[in-house]
DNA sequence: GTCTAACTTTAGACATATTCTAATTAGTAA
DNA sequence: TTACTAATTAGAATATGTCTAAAGTTAGAC
């Protein structure tokens, strides 16, 4: 049994969550590509090998991951969902003229900035999304 | 013609997007209610009185709105798209339990926050999404 | 006002994205 | 192993969004 699959494992048992091949297949296609992903790559991805998935498990697995935070849909415009492995916290940029959707290192906002604005809410987490002209766009 | 409807008309003008009855629907509608209406939302609404509008118009305003400023869509998870008048700029805030979409009101980041991590990427704006707990979810 | 060209709307077909269902399979703990 | 429950499956059903070709509307020239 592969390190990765030991530590999805661990993860898992951690999440409380029951260790599925389904859920392996897609968790280890999220950890190990490159990032935002939908559905439909997803399921292409973890049927090129067995064990196979349907469509319907792709969607329970990363609503199941998604749940415990192993997983995260991304926010985004049109189209269809997009997931990436919630691993490290980042931000992101969205190009208006080609629609690429980047990571952006995280930062943090700056102690108590905006505090004012949201009383009576639990914040648990934010994600800033830029929005202009990719550095590919931009030539 | 009313207050609104002027306003409106010379907003579309200065846009040079040809102002129609389906259009106003559309803007007004956005304008009026401070929500984030789903386009089938709007298409309901912009129904109750005349004039229609078709399914297929809704989403082409709401795109030539968007396309000059005045309206846009709102990076949001799952389900159908949401809109909303593209009036002052504000942060948003999603609940974990109930879904919910709140507005939270403007700040800037301060001057410089996070520019290390944008290189060669022209900015054009951002948005700041909070997640966490409502207040009602709160309670 | 009349004319024309370009733009817009329309209904519904089409395409894509996601959820649901009922039967089957697989994980867990005793 | 056995019993219990959770998870998976294929495909149907639903939800959301785009496209098409014909008909209607707008803007600007005359
Ligand atoms: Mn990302
Ligand atoms: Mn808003
Ligand atoms: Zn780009
Ligand atoms: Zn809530």
């Amino acid at each position: 049994m592969s390190v990765l699959r030991e530590s999805l494992d661990a993860a898992f048992r951690t999440a409380g969550l029951r260790p599925t091949a389904q859920r392996y297949a897609v968790l280890e296609f999220l950890a190990r590509r490159p990032r935002h992903a939908t559905a439909e790559e997803i399921f292409h991805a973890v049927n090129r090998a067995d064990p196979r998935a349907s469509r319907a498990t792709v969607y329970n697995s990363l609503r199941a991951l998604a749940g415990v935070g192993l997983a995260r849909e991304v926010a985004s415009e049109g189209g269809a969902a997009r997931f990436e492995a919630g691993l490290q916290p980042h931000h992101h940029f969205l190009c208006d003229q080609c629609g690429s959707l980047e990571d952006v290192p995280w930062f943090e906002l700056p102690a108590g900035t905006g505090a004012a604005s949201l009383g009576g809410r639990a914040i648990r987490g934010y994600e800033i999304v830029f929005r202009g002209t990719c550095a590919n766009c931009e030539k």
